[in-house]
DNA sequence: GCTCATTTGTTCGTATGTATC
DNA sequence: TGATACATACGAACAAATGAG
């Protein structure tokens, strides 16, 4: 129960409003995991009552966050926790499309092996770790209505996800990574950031994707960031365009 | 002066909140050109008295558009109609970097042709304009540093840009592309679509590249719409991605 | 199916502070 | 400095959705 006295938090008479101080503290209990993804905050009244302020300032609070898209809120029930915003993996770079209307592909994700390897440039510099930490690779096949479109290689530190490699690989197929992620590490995706070129394949990604290593494929570099733009993973992709193509909207 | 009684226009007792109708009048008046980009809208009071609600009923219909983008607000001066929200054209694909941190290249646009050219498939499809509507055709070309980057070709319906081929094509080196458009014709750029893949650039592009036909470019082809999800723009560019690469965050 | 306590959603309004010109 | 306009903080009253009993 959070009954709790924390007015002595919210400081007035400060050029800093109390509602954006009320916001802030809700947000470090976010970011520091003690409110995690899908979990109820205090209600409106109990927010009054433990901070002593208006319930106009506490909507305030909770509204902006739920406009920044950190809480979401359902009538009769509560106030709770938002996990990843990218709630489908294809709206991040594998909704592959004929056209500009065309429709989605059948997605299907197929785990090829994941292993232990040591740190190495830049994945470690991108992942702001050392670069003698060790890394989790996961290397997968998405197939597009059973045919391979794109081969991935993600990279995570080993301290972050200690018992990935022990963690069955049947769940990969089921569900995205970032899902896994969020589910059985506590770590919610907020973006990504992608770095995108044209190339050949290399002599792997030719195999895997049973294409000639003289087809042009999109090489994409992506990061994916958690709270606080820490980032958690760094992945390389081949994508075969020459029929489909790549979709993005913005 | 705007001290007309809209209080008709607000129906009570529906399910559809007066703040959110309050909302939607303001946003057709955007929408359809009463209330220009960089135009003040009606105050706060002018607001309660002419349609006759709260303060705070006008304060969360004029804070939900500034939250969508539509509207900002300056204390002590008023609110404002936004224009483009894609402030600047490197954000949408022209971003080219060497590495996730790296620092953005000295970027000039060059163009080299504008024209008229007949309707064409799939152009005036995407456009939503008949078959037979004709087009003008914009070619540019972006430097990167002094070197040739990418290779554009604009589509644009004539109805909407009557005077484009007239307009002294040294204006669009000064400034991008969508925002010549929202000065000059009214329209701001709300999104856009992107199909990407990777191929090998056609006699044309290659030509005006200065690169061999055997090298793999990104071929985007965009789509830019204004309010309601109109498309103002197809745009299709070939970009060089060999040595620097496609930047995107989302 | 209904009632009731809980919780958020909407609408109202006042008072005061702060920024702009 | 004054008039104007937005920002903050307060809080009341009622509506609507939820879930438990």
């Amino acid at each position: 129960m959070s009954q709790i006295r924390h007015s002595a938090k919210l400081r007035h008479g400060v050029p800093v409003p109390i509602y954006y101080q009320l916001q802030e503290l809700i947000l470090k209990d976010i970011e520091n995991g003690n409110l995690l993804p899908g979990a109820m905050i205090p209600t409106e009244q109990q927010l009054v009552k433990s901070y002593g302020v208006s319930i106009g300032t506490v909507k305030k609070a909770i509204l902006n966050l739920v406009n920044q898209g950190y809480l979401y809120r359902i009538q009769g029930k509560g106030t709770f926790v938002t996990g990843t915003t990218l709630r489908r993996e294809s709206l991040r770079y594998y909704r592959l499309l004929d056209d500009f209307d065309g429709q989605e592909s059948n997605l299907a994700v197929k785990p090829i092996g994941i292993r232990k390897v040591p740190g190495f440039v830049p994945a470690n510099r991108f992942l702001q770790i050392r670069s003698d930490q060790p890394l989790f690779e996961l290397k997968r096949i998405f197939l597009m209505d059973g045919t391979p479109a794109v081969f991935s290689i993600s990279y995570l530190p080993q301290n972050l996800f200690k018992k990935l490699s022990d963690y069955p690989s049947i769940e990969f197929e089921k569900k995205p990574l970032y899902a896994t992620i969020e589910e059985k590490y506590g770590i919610p995706t907020i973006n990504n950031l992608e770095l995108i070129r044209a190339c050949f394949p290399d002599t792997e990604a030719a195999g895997v994707l049973g294409i000639p290593m003289s087809l042009p494929v999109l090489y994409l570099e992506m990061l994916a960031f958690t709270y606080r733009r820490r980032p958690y993973e760094y992945r390389r992709a081949y994508c075969i365009t020459s029929a489909k193509k790549i979709f993005r909207e913005y």
